[in-house]
DNA sequence: TTCACTGCAAACCTTTTGCAATTCT
DNA sequence: AGAATTGCAAAAGGTTTGCAGTGAA
């Protein structure tokens, strides 16, 4: 069984950095969290359960998963949430250029992550019309999911 | 000629808001500006041409702006820039459900706006693979302008 | 043992709030 | 005149920096 935390761990560790407790900490709580979370909320929930990381050590080891593809941030938020890991390969390489879309529930909050359909012509479509070099894009869709619906 | 600061401040008016002198002046800056703008870049600007608007008050001008459409928000920023108005009608109703895209130069910062092209089909295609209902979208695009590519 | 990482204190930047003074219409 | 808007002071919130101490490999 491969949960987002061992795999998110041991990314870290292929790495070379090291597997901390405040890392494993933070780590877990998203790997439990359904919403995105800003490093005060992954605080509240940390103190819940009797643990204490400080909030710098937070914010660094938010930075850390980014950089790393573990975690996606809400344009609109800036808060975090961790990336859907069990669909793909471990390899370094065939991480890095996929390429998601969130779907936000303006409801319950839940998020649902989409890989890229169909974006590809639109960016084709915006290039030739524009000519303006398309790099990276942001996407994210609000509504209501399945079950608010 | 209808330029932005006239639409602008004529729509304004139109919705019984007030034209200040504080009003005036930032949108000026804002049609003059071809990056995005934070609140502290419009107090800077506007000090450089030796006028002084306390910054609260351009926060609440530019959520002023913002409610009534007439700035864009950058979400990976949260700066503000002036919207296209020129080709659009001022009625209001025609207004109120338009879709614009950014496109963003990394290299120079100047935006370009454009207008909703085949996103709806993916839309449609996100809502029936996930039965997701959505409601709003955030779309931008990062990368080279014709100038810089 | 060594270097990456954490915790603490403090600074910094951004944004918001309340209220009195101002100024559009 | 009357109401909307601004300016000021102050607080609140979020994020970053520097450095000494800790702990993973």
């Amino acid at each position: 069984m491969h949960t987002y935390r061992d795999l998110a761990l041991h990314i870290l560790k292929d790495k070379g950095l090291r597997i901390t407790k405040p890392r494993r900490l933070v780590v877990d709580v998203l790997d439990k969290a359904e919403q995105a979370l800003s490093a005060y909320d992954i605080k509240d929930l940390l103190s819940e359960q009797g643990e204490k990381v400080d909030t710098v050590s937070i914010y660094r080891i938010i930075e850390c998963l980014e950089a790393n593809q573990l975690v996606h941030r809400i344009l609109t938020t800036g808060k975090v949430r961790k990336c859907q890991l069990e669909h793909e390969d471990h390899c370094q390489l065939e991480r890095s250029n996929h390429c998601h879309h969130l779907l936000i529930c303006q409801k319950c909050g839940d998020i649902e992550e989409i890989h890229c359909l169909g974006l590809t012509t639109v960016i084709k479509d915006v290039e030739k019309e524009s000519h303006f070099k398309v790099r990276e894009h942001n996407l994210e869709f609000l509504g209501l999911c399945a079950k608010c619906a």
